[in-house]
DNA sequence: TCCGCACGGG
């Protein structure tokens, strides 16, 4: 196009651009921007629009931001399609705050007139940085206002919705918008699917499908996808499958995503030879397996015992092309410590770093974890020094396993010394925390020092769940204490919560020597009154 | 000729 005479209009190198960019090529498109720059090639607001959404879109926001200095000095007068991207770029950055501000100025200063692109790009942001509400409150005041939510804004807000586990006003702002007139899509209808599928509605998602069939709205790829995942979770990795003919027959390709829903779906099922051969069939489909692919059968055979298959596909890699990732470190290290090889996973560990992998929140716990499931509590203590040397933030879940780990080995004393500590390093103790305390006073016999542990947490607002309940009750029925451990089941009754099976099995135990007992007696009747009818 | 919505791993 440089060469030829003469030469094309900035319109041809805008389209040529811009092709680039959806292309997801933007360093190519940025390349060839300079590269006219350079050339003098005569450049237009669309030409430099393209540039700025190329780097926000590279996460390059502040290069974007420069580029609209340029534009003013220009005298461009910036629209709507000049600021949406560096909003979009600002939330994927998350610098929540500084997109809210630019929006704020963008209304104040009239720097653009508002339209639906820029109010979904902001919505679209206060969803994802977990501020539904808020997003909620924008769309209210565009009802209002004089540009109209369309079928975008509705998807994005029920997607937010839907992501929070709020279905029920998700399928509420679906019937609103019906309502309004405006059309849902695939994608709204494949957010509420999403929505309905992460809570395991199943039956209603098929439903939802179907009234879907009947407005001739057709799913996708991505609908069959979450449609298949969701089968694969539920342990229906068959049905999974036949979903995968049903989109086939429809013209739909699996993609790389699908392959891995599935091999994912065998390995929960304990089906690795399944799961390896979707993994092997991908090659004569021309799709290669990612990162993911691996990480999702590492798992499956660690977590199926077979480590010597994991270890072998993640030395498989590299030669691959892929580089192990902090995902597969972790699984990895799991695996290794279930089948008691503590010595490669400490080993592991700082290979791991040595390849420039940092270790984050789950490998911490894996390691403090492994360590003292494997006898090696000492090992983990020096291990949790080690990491509040090096200043890491520090997370009540290192000192939880700990504690566990050390009433586990009957280091009751250790424990508490620790327990105690923990107000020194600025954490607090959370339920687990209080619990594993409890269940180790309780395993010494020592019930008074649990109540009073029970007493304090409830002092500060955390509120004991099932699994503490269950220990003191037990704790107390062992020791034959039965109008105590009657005390605390009433109590975990009221709450809404209920004796588990170890519970009731020793409860019954004890029924059956002491029949003429009221306080057991009482205690069944509310659970399983068929029992001493 | 430029901008906004949905899917997978520990």
């Amino acid at each position: 196009m440089v060469k030829m005479n003469p030469q094309p209009c900035v319109r041809e190198f805008n389209k040529l651009l811009s092709h680039i960019v959806k292309l997801k090529e933007c360093s190519t498109a940025l390349f060839l921007f300079k590269d006219i720059r350079f050339l003098g090639i005569p450049v237009s607001e669309y030409t430099m629009s393209i540039a700025i959404n190329s780097y926000c879109i590279s996460n390059r926001v502040d290069y974007g931001f420069s580029l609209l200095g340029w534009f003013f000095k220009l005298g461009y007068v910036p629209t709507a399609t000049t600021f949406s991207p560096l909003l979009k770029g600002l939330f994927r950055g998350n610098r929540i705050d500084e997109a809210q501000e630019l929006f704020k100025k963008i209304v104040s200063e009239e720097l653009c007139q508002l339209n639906v692109v820029v109010y979904g790009t902001v919505i679209d942001g206060l969803c994802k940085a977990g501020n539904t509400a808020r997003a909620f409150e924008l769309f209210r005041v565009m009802e209002r206002g004089s540009c109209m939510p369309d079928t975008y804004i509705y998807s994005t807000l029920i997607n937010g919705l839907c992501k929070d586990k709020l279905i029920d006003p998700a399928v509420k702002l679906f019937y609103e918008m019906l309502e309004k007139g405006v059309v849902p899509d695939v994608v709204t209808y494949t957010s509420l699917l999403h929505g309905l599928c992460s809570l395991s509605r199943l039956q209603e998602a098929k439903i939802l499908m179907k009234e879907m069939l009947g407005c001739k709205v057709y799913p996708d790829l991505i609908t069959f996808n979450i449609m298949i995942d969701a089968l694969c979770k539920e342990g229906l990795v068959d049905d999974a499958e036949d979903v995968a003919r049903i989109m086939i027959q429809n013209n739909l390709v699996p993609d790389i995503i699908t392959y891995n829903s599935l091999m994912d779906g065998y390995c929960l099922q304990s089906r690795w030879d399944d799961a390896r051969k979707i993994f092997e069939s991908m090659a004569g489909k021309r799709i290669v397996p990612d990162i993911f692919s691996y990480n999702i059968l590492i798992n499956g055979y660690c977590k199926g015992m077979k480590i010597d298959y994991a270890l072998h596909l993640f030395h498989e890699m590299p030669q691959k092309g892929l580089a192990p990732d902090v995902t597969t470190y972790n699984t990895i290290l799991q695996g290794l410590f279930c089948d008691c090889r503590c010595y490669a996973a400490l080993e592991l560990f700082d290979e791991m770093q040595v390849v420039g992998q940092k270790p984050n929140f789950f490998t911490y716990c894996n390691m403090l974890d492994g360590l003292c499931r494997n006898g090696h509590v000492q090992r983990a203590l020096l291990f949790l020094d080690e990491l509040e040397k090096k200043g890491l933030d520090l997370h009540i879940n290192y000192f939880n396993i700990a504690i566990d780990g050390l009433c586990k080995a009957g280091k009751l004393d250790n424990a508490r010394s620790l327990f105690s500590s923990l107000p020194s390093k600025g954490l607090q103790p959370d339920v687990v925390t209080y619990g594993a305390m409890i269940k180790g006073c309780c395993q010494e016999g020592l019930l008074e020092e649990a109540k009073n542990i029970l007493m304090n947490m409830k002092l500060k607002s955390c509120f004991p769940n099932s699994l503490i309940y269950n220990v003191i009750v037990r704790g107390f029925l062992a020791k034959g204490e039965f109008g105590e451990a009657a005390m605390f089941h009433e109590e975990m009754v009221d709450r809404g919560l209920s004796p588990d099976y170890s519970t009731l099995t020793l409860l019954l135990d004890l029924w059956r020597t002491r029949e003429n007992n009221h306080t057991l007696h009482n205690m069944i009747q509310k659970f399983a009154p068929e029992i001493t009818m």
